[in-house]
DNA sequence: GCGGCTAGGTACGATAGCGGACCCGACGTT
DNA sequence: AACGTCGGGTCCGCTATCGTACCTAGCCGC
């Protein structure tokens, strides 16, 4: 692990972090498994740790009540888990958990505060992660709002696709309508309208994007503010399946 | 203006900070009067200020498309704008505009910036506050996914009362309608609702909070995640009109 | 190749909120 | 006192989505 060189990582934040913050940090990176469910904050606990995704998908959740969840945002290799803590809130009202498995490297956020407050580089690249996801919550209470349920999909679907990589995604329409905070046959109707326009195609258990550019399209402003922001600070697409902003 | 002292002041963030903190912030301080639909925040352009709200009422507005926006966060003396530029990154793809006329402390980001960098303390307060606005928004998406209007409209009234100070606000249902992005007539029904358990009274242009508690409960968690944060990390209550948590 | 499970398709009535229109009453102005 | 304006109350039909239930088809294990 301390053999770590920085251009074989996949998390998009470790790769654009400059070579000294990034040398700094490698002693104190521990390679996590992260199964299917596995809790990395607990809504209004301390937060022991910052998670730099490499592979799967968090996602954070607010509550309202034990059956009115809703999903605030969703993590991967762009990013990390730990933004609370990161602004020396200690912990928060929401929880982070896996929705795909997946693994992580784990820094403790003492020692990550520690780094933060000696550099002002490394404050910076995370502060301006930290924006970045500001707007993503921004935008799932626009879209929750204002968009229909198959712009929704769109944007939840191309947001999935630019976390793990590639066009074909292994997820069920359950799944996703947990996600959404929708019922299950809302979202099969929904993936009608978007199979419908030849924007998708779906079997059982899976999902492929078909036409990216149109899904953007329809998407209809329901995606795009995160992805041109986080491009603009970190310099860098989000990896998803060959993309131009 | 450079006499200005601490306890003078209302806004919270200002009468929160370390002393030597505020001396050094004060002589950058410049005091505006902000009217109704001023400007502080073009979306995608440079934020040139950050403003202490000290009266009044300023929202965070999303957009998408011309006729789909929605308020995403609501700042009055308990708090600042010009976030994302703190955060450094210059910008975001929200704007922001003064909803209830009122006056603030401005001051330019590129001061501010460097005030920042320079003392732990002054990062530690405004970075904590960061944290505050981001449970702000994540409960705007929340309530817009999961809660009812008249739950929503409860939440929006605490929040106008707690940041504007007293029970009785001087609110029109046509603005709070475009404040919660509904029509006008859902507000009016909405209210009804709220009369109807005598948690509110509403005459022309006006709304009194009647039974504040009991509002709190009818939002059924809409409400209180953030002012839980807020007192929290603030180490001071909202100023609204003798509350607790 | 049968049984059982899981994912997906469909259908039905219920409901929250919409868009738009219309009216009425309160209030300020002259 | 009369008028005009603005804020609020009410009503219509409409749409998106809900909750629930039930059915079908793909897939796995044996």
């Amino acid at each position: 692990m301390k053999e770590l060189r920085q251009d074989t990582v996949r998390n998009v934040l470790l790769r654009s972090m400059n070579s000294a913050d990034f040398d700094d940090l490698v002693p104190h990176l521990d390679r996590v498994v992260l199964k299917r469910r596995h809790t990395l904050e607990v809504a209004n606990r301390p937060i022991e740790h910052a998670y730099f995704i490499e592979d799967g998908l968090a996602s954070s959740i607010a509550r309202m009540g034990d059956d009115r969840d809703i999903e605030i945002g969703v993590t991967g290799r762009e990013g990390m888990t730990g933004v609370s803590a990161i602004l020396g809130a200690g912990q928060s009202p929401h929880m982070t958990i896996m929705q795909v498995e997946g693994w992580a490297w784990a820094v403790s956020i003492e020692i990550l505060l520690t780094l933060l407050d000696a550099s002002v580089t490394l404050r910076q690249l995370l502060l301006r992660y930290v924006h970045t996801t500001l707007v993503q919550t921004a935008t799932s209470a626009l879209v929750n709002a204002r968009a229909r349920l198959e712009e929704r999909l769109a944007r939840w679907l191309l947001m999935a696709s630019d976390r793990l990589g590639g066009n074909d995604l292994r997820l069920t329409h359950e799944f996703m309508a947990v996600m959404l905070g929708v019922r299950r046959p809302g979202v099969t109707e929904a993936m009608h309208i978007l199979e419908g326009y030849g924007l998708v195609r779906a079997t059982r258990g899976q999902v492929s994007i078909i036409d990216r550019g149109r899904l953007e399209e329809f998407a209809n402003g329901a995606y795009g503010a995160y992805e041109a922001e986080y491009a603009r600070l970190m310099g860098s697409t989000l990896g998803g399946a060959g993309r131009r902003y």
